[in-house]
RNA sequence: GCGCCCUUAGCUCAGUCGGUAGAGCACCGGCCUUUUAAGCCGUGGGUCCUGGGUUCGAGUCCCAGAGGGCGCACCA
């Protein structure tokens, strides 16, 4: 790409580069310096001195350092707004303050977005404005690129999300939804390491990618010559895990689905999955309960209740519960028997016009998607899911087809799953071997079976409870965001091409 | 993968019936000691996403392509 000759942007470029040359020629080389000494920060100057009257100032200096947003002239005066991470506050600089050629540079060589760092007194203005009166700046970064509108700020999504950095550094309510999504992870693991939960790490690059039915992204170590799958799920090591005697464990990292992308789906997602010994999935009911309640009151101040688009959901103790069958016999008047035919699960399917399931366990999904999802809004548990669906769940004693399962389902939206983890090797190897023919039938999206899993399973594992929660979507509840590409700081996207 | 919509100045957006492309902000120059997106005056700035086609003439109509958004499909 070459700039042609009165491009306008070439022009604009052109003008904060002769600012930076006129810095360096007055000895102030934004780039040379390395360190400035930051003892304030905006927001904590707006709350400590929310009652300076109109008019006054105080003796006490300060230094803070931030990103000039906004530029307003007066002659031998001038005023910006520095924003810092915790927020803006305003800097006043008169010639008879900080001096009149410092001013003169101020205004004719600072540019919006240059990072500037300022020292003076904490003063408000006439018009009642907390203001830094500046004493002393040092330009510490010049901005090159000129920056998105200052009203409208970076509205494009496309580049919002490919230059992220500069939809952070203009959108003050993006940047706090992101250090949202940083406290409630910090916070979740304080919840967990609280409950002597320890976390650890399982490998990535994996032969076998099981755990979840979904199709994993292939790559290849060169030195091994060794084909590897990018994992779908962490859910088969951490449970080797548990067999060594690692009684609550979980891990919170990063998991890979070559699936589509929409508003609840990114290819690479972050999840959180947890394992506890001697639960069964009452405990962990309970404990998902306590745990969501815990992120709603920090994230709410306190309340049990969360705006989600346009309506509230009620976090409330103990959330609903409603039984597989009994949710579709409620909402579609579907009789159990029926929904565990083959040939009539896949009638009804059709009878609600979907199209036609490739399985049996297929059409009970696109049934209970369609039939029950729509109504789950308030956190929801539905409980005591199929086994036919539930390949790694333990059956329920008193009645083997179904599992001792819940999803949670909050906003019409999957939250979390759970089960009693299935630890029969010999029931798992069945359900194993049912995969690896579903796979051979040519459903790619089962996994090939993970032998050395059912030798963990023989050397004896205790009756362990499992969950795991999706964080992306947990924050998106949390920060009430609609899509999931605003609460991943940089989604998938197509490269751009250069012609 | 399918459908609908979007792409015009650095940013945010207008652009009528097909008749030689506009605004606000930003930038640049001048004036100005209390501004809050925001003083006043003035100058400059375009690959109308790309490539074809129709037409005397295309930002506008048609075809193909690129990127994006939404919905559907896929996806626990």
């Amino acid at each position: 790409m070459k700039d042609q000759e009165g491009t306008r942007e070439a022009e604009l470029i052109a003008a904060r580069r002769a600012n930076l040359a006129a810095l360096r020629s007055m000895g102030a080389d934004p780039y040379v310096l390395t360190r400035f000494d930051v003892n304030a920060k905006a927001s904590e100057l707006q709350r400590r001195f929310a009652d300076l009257p109109a008019g006054e100032s105080l003796p006490e200096r300060f230094a803070l350092a931030g990103r000039v947003m906004l530029l307003r002239g007066q002659g031998n005066i001038a005023f910006a707004d520095l924003w810092d991470e915790s927020g803006k506050i305003q800097l006043f600089l008169k010639a008879d303050v900080v001096g009149k050629e410092p001013l003169k540079a101020f205004q004719h060589h600072v540019d919006r977005g240059d990072l500037l760092g300022a020292q003076g007194r904490i003063a408000r203005t006439k018009h009642g404005e907390l203001s830094l009166l500046v004493e002393r700046y040092d330009v510490l970064g010049k901005a090159l690129a000129p920056l998105p509108d200052k009203w409208h700020g970076l509205v494009d999504v496309e580049r919002r999300y490919r230059q992220r950095y500069l939809d952070l550094a203009v959108n003050p309510e993006v940047r706090q939804v992101f250090l949202m999504r940083s406290r409630i992870i910090a916070e979740l693991r304080r919840f967990l390491d609280a409950r002597d939960f320890v976390e650890v790490e399982t490998p990535v690059l994996i032969n076998i990618a099981g755990g979840a039915t979904a199709r994993p992204f292939q790559t290849h170590h060169n030195a091994l010559d060794l084909d590897l799958n990018l994992r779908i799920a962490t859910e088969l090591y951490l449970k080797r895990l548990v067999v060594g005697g690692i009684e609550r464990v979980y891990e919170i990292g990063r998991i890979f689905r070559n699936e589509g992308i929409d508003t609840k789906h990114n290819p690479e997602f972050t999840m959180m999955e947890l394992y506890a010994a001697y639960w069964s999935y009452e405990e962990m009911a309970q404990f998902t309960e306590e745990l969501y309640a815990h992120l709603v009151a920090l994230v709410t101040d306190g309340k049990s209740t969360l705006p989600f688009g346009d309506r509230v959901l009620d976090f409330q103790r103990p959330f609903a519960r409603v039984k597989y069958f009994d949710a579709l016999q409620e909402h579609g008047g579907y009789a159990r028997a029926d929904l565990l035919d083959a040939e009539r699960a896949l009638h009804i399917a059709q009878s609600l016009g979907l199209p036609k399931p490739p399985s049996h366990a297929h059409a009970l999904d696109k049934i209970f998607e369609a039939v029950v999802e729509p109504h789950l809004v308030d956190p929801t548990f539905v409980m005591d899911i199929p086994v036919l669906l539930s390949p790694l769940a333990k059956r329920r004693a008193d009645d083997p087809l179904l599992t001792e399962r819940f999803e949670l389902f909050i906003a019409n939206m999957e939250a979390c799953n759970a089960f009693s983890e299935l630890n029969d090797p010999d029931d798992q190897r069945g359900r194993f071997e049912e995969q690896a023919r579903d796979r051979d039938a040519g459903d790619a999206e089962a996994p090939p079976p993970d032998w050395d899993f059912i030798t963990a399973l023989e050397v004896g594992m205790p009756p362990t409870a499992g969950i795991g929660i999706g964080i992306d979507r947990l924050v998106m509840y949390l920060t009430n965001q609609q899509s999931i590409r605003d609460v991943i700081l940089f989604p998938l996207a197509r490269p751009i091409v250069e012609r």
